[in-house]
RNA sequence: GCCGGUGUAGCUCAGUGGUAGAGCACCUCACUCGUAAUGAGGUGGCCGUCGGUUCGAUCCCGACCACCGGCUCCA
């Protein structure tokens, strides 16, 4: 038998038998290692811990401190599920069941739907299957092995069907359930205590609408107690930022059943905010260069024919509506689901010159795409939309000092200003697409430079581009570490050339321009739903639709307070005065509850000296007195800088 | 769109086959207060919509509408 060298992580080299098992060499280390073993790492990949050894290889042992520890525990609670769900359904057929980020799922094909009451009888079962402590056998069978073993459950076997050739199969057994799996798995049953299932749903077989659907039900496990518990809190405490949620208690916006679903009703205060992010916006385009346009909400049909939307974008297109009474002949309308046709109609609308371009057009719009009924989600995920969208008309050399810009842009306001961290990913070109490979390389080439100019990291999405060119997707991270899909950078070759767009260049010869598309925030609906959860409702001030509010602490001082709060309106500050007869408690209490940045609170003492006593939000009794000009002066600052105070989670 | 769940006052929710309740909010009165809910009284609901079962439906059944959780982070 041949001798193998595994190397730990502490760079020792331990000489061991080929096909030793990771749980053997945990034990020769130590008893102590051998019982908090869970699984091993072997040159990169996770092994159980009977699985052989039969190569020199980076060895170490994985505990409970180790991330992929928690992906086999997940894993293998998802399949103590699949084997509670066998015993009380026996005959479900069994889908996939990954770990996944925080938990698991596993898919059944059942004949009834799960009810949550199931949720409760199976997880009692899962604990029954842990409590056996039953070992997790690992098995290589053949393909011929593999299809007897899972005769009965076609799911398995189409899966099954799909391996290559030289594909290892592996099937793993806990008690009475067998499934086909990858692995690794944990070593028994036993070890795994705290978990929680939380939902069903219904999900598609391989997520493809036109196959059966099936039945997931998802979960969470954690190797601590108190890790299971914090997630669980966790979850709470998203719910709590829940913008659908905040958006109500706040006031911001509506969604009513009578205008119909996706329809976003702005109230004062989230209109405030919407105000407040399209002028900062616009006014950072025009510094940029950028110049303002506003074009129809509806066309005719026939621009879309014409930029080739219809045919692939009819399924988001609001349906046309027949318009010219009194006209001859009926003409078929469509409201617009973007803006790019409508910008290069403008550019068309002269005759162009190298020496006009770059040529960048901006407009706050809105627009309206039929979305499907069950993807709708608050203010995330709705049907009309106010995009801000802009459109630069260049030439192919051009457009990297263009990009740049835009990154520029971006970078500004989604992390400067509101302290998002971002993530960028290259989208290269399709299998389909629209244009040689000279000017993809062109493309590609630009968005990389641009990129590299930026200092910026970023993933690449091979062959994930559109068909008309590469993008840039770029994604954002909130404060609690959630990853929301934020601004795109596209480049077009396919629509100047559908709409005919031409310039002349300095040759006298008629060129065509490239096109970019970029949106910043992407859609205000989204972005202020992302803001209202990043910002858990407490908005910076220069945000915040109420900024600061006036209290004075008894009727006597009434007329002092009205004299501060008409001083600091006067200074352009939003601000309102609270001199109901409700206790000061009540007061201050529902000022905090609503989330306004700045209490100003003017007593005695402060009518008598000219100065008030400021609260802000979250910081509990603690104040500052001081004359009213000095609050002033910091509210204007704060306001001017869009200092990101005061904010936080005042809960 | 599809699967499941839910729909009762402005909000959060309880409840029953015999035409409905709480807290908060709102209104009135009293209190004029030094930093997170003063007290008392009062207004307010076609129990999502339409149909069916029933002597009788908010409750049971069906359809529809809306909302909520999901619909590959691949064995």
């Amino acid at each position: 038998m041949s001798t193998i060298r595994l190397t730990l992580p502490d760079g020792s080299v331990r000489e061991a038998a080929a096909g030793i098992t990771g749980g053997e060499v945990a034990r020769d280390i130590g008893p102590g290692l051998a019982r908090a073993a869970i699984a091993a790492r072997v040159d990169g990949e996770v092994y159980d811990l009977d699985r052989p050894i039969e190569t020199d290889a980076e060895f170490a042992i994985l505990t409970e401190k180790d991330p992929e520890a928690l992906t086999v525990l997940r894993h293998s609670t998802a399949h103590i599920l699949a084997t509670a769900v066998r015993e009380l359904f026996p005959g479900a057929g069994i889908g996939f069941g990954p770990a996944i980020a925080n938990g698991f799922y596993y898919d059944f094909e059942v004949p009834r739907p799960f009810t949550p009451d199931d949720l409760e009888t199976l997880e009692d079962k899962m604990r029954e299957v842990a409590a056996r402590d039953d070992p997790f056998v690992r098995e290589v069978v053949t393909r011929a092995e593999a299809d007897d073993r899972f005769a009965d459950d076609p799911l398995k076997l189409e899966r099954i069907a799909e391996f290559a050739a030289d594909e290892i199969i592996s099937v793993y057994t806990d008690g009475p359930f067998t499934d086909l799996c990858r692995g690794p798995h944990m070593p028994g049953t036993g070890r795994l205590k705290h978990f929680k299932l939380l939902s069903t749903a219904g999900a598609y077989w391989r997520g493809n609408e036109n196959r059966q659907m099936l039945q997931r039900i998802y979960g969470t496990a954690w190797f601590k107690k108190d890790d299971l518990e914090a997630h669980l809190h966790q979850l709470e405490e998203a719910r709590k930022r829940d913008h659908r949620v905040l958006g109500k208690q706040l006031d911001l916006y509506s969604i009513q059943e009578t205008v119909g679903p996706g329809l976003v009703f702005w109230h004062p205060k989230g209109a405030m905010i919407k105000f407040l992010l399209s002028r900062y916006v616009e006014d950072d385009n025009l510094a940029c260069g950028y110049d303002l346009v506003y074009t129809p909400n509806i066309t005719r049909e026939e621009l879309f024919k014409i930029s080739g939307h219809l045919p692939l974008y009819e399924a988001v297109q609001y349906p046309p509506m027949a318009a010219g009474a009194g006209e001859a002949e009926e003409v078929r309308y469509r409201v617009k689901p973007m803006n790019c046709p409508m910008h290069a109609l403008v550019y068309k609308s002269q005759q162009r010159s190298y020496r006009d371009l770059p040529l960048r057009l901006s407009e706050v719009a809105n627009v309206y795409r039929d979305e499907k009924s069950g993807t709708l989600h608050g203010l995330l995920r709705v049907r009309g939309l106010c995009m801000d969208d802009a459109h630069i008309f260049c030439t192919l050399d051009q457009a990297e000092d263009e990009i740049f810009l835009c990154l520029d842009q971006v970078d500004r306001i989604i992390r400067q200003t509101f302290g998002f961290r971002l993530q960028f990913e290259l989208s290269t070109r399709p299998e389909h697409r629209l244009g040689n490979d000279e000017t993809w390389d062109k493309a590609e080439d630009i968005l990389r430079q641009a990129l590299g100019r930026k200092g910026i990291e970023f993933d690449e999405d091979v062959g994930g581009g559109a068909f008309y060119g590469p993008k840039i997707d770029i994604r954002f991270e909130d404060a609690i570490g959630r990853l929301w899909q934020g601004p795109t950078i596209q480049l077009d070759f396919q629509l100047p050339e559908r709409l005919d767009l031409e310039y002349t260049g300095s040759d006298n010869q008629p060129h065509r321009p490239v096109m970019i598309h970029r949106a910043i925030y992407g859609t205000l609906e989204r972005f202020i739903g992302n803001l209202i959860e990043h910002f858990a409702g407490a908005f910076p001030l220069w945000l915040a639709p109420e900024q600061v509010r006036v209290i004075p602490i008894a009727d006597a001082q009434a007329e002092a307070a009205r004299a501060v709060a008409d001083r600091l309106k006067a200074a352009g500050i939003r601000v309102h005065l609270d001199d109901r007869g409700e206790t000061l408690n009540y007061r201050i209490r529902e000022a905090e509850v609503n989330k306004i940045p700045y209490m100003a609170i003017v007593g005695q003492r402060e009518a008598d000296a000219g100065t008030v006593a400021v609260r802000t939000r979250g910081a509990g009794k603690k104040q500052d007195i001081i004359p009213v000009e000095e609050f002033e002066a910091q509210l204007r600052e704060q306001v001017a800088s869009k200092a990101l105070v005061p904010y936080g989670d005042t809960g």
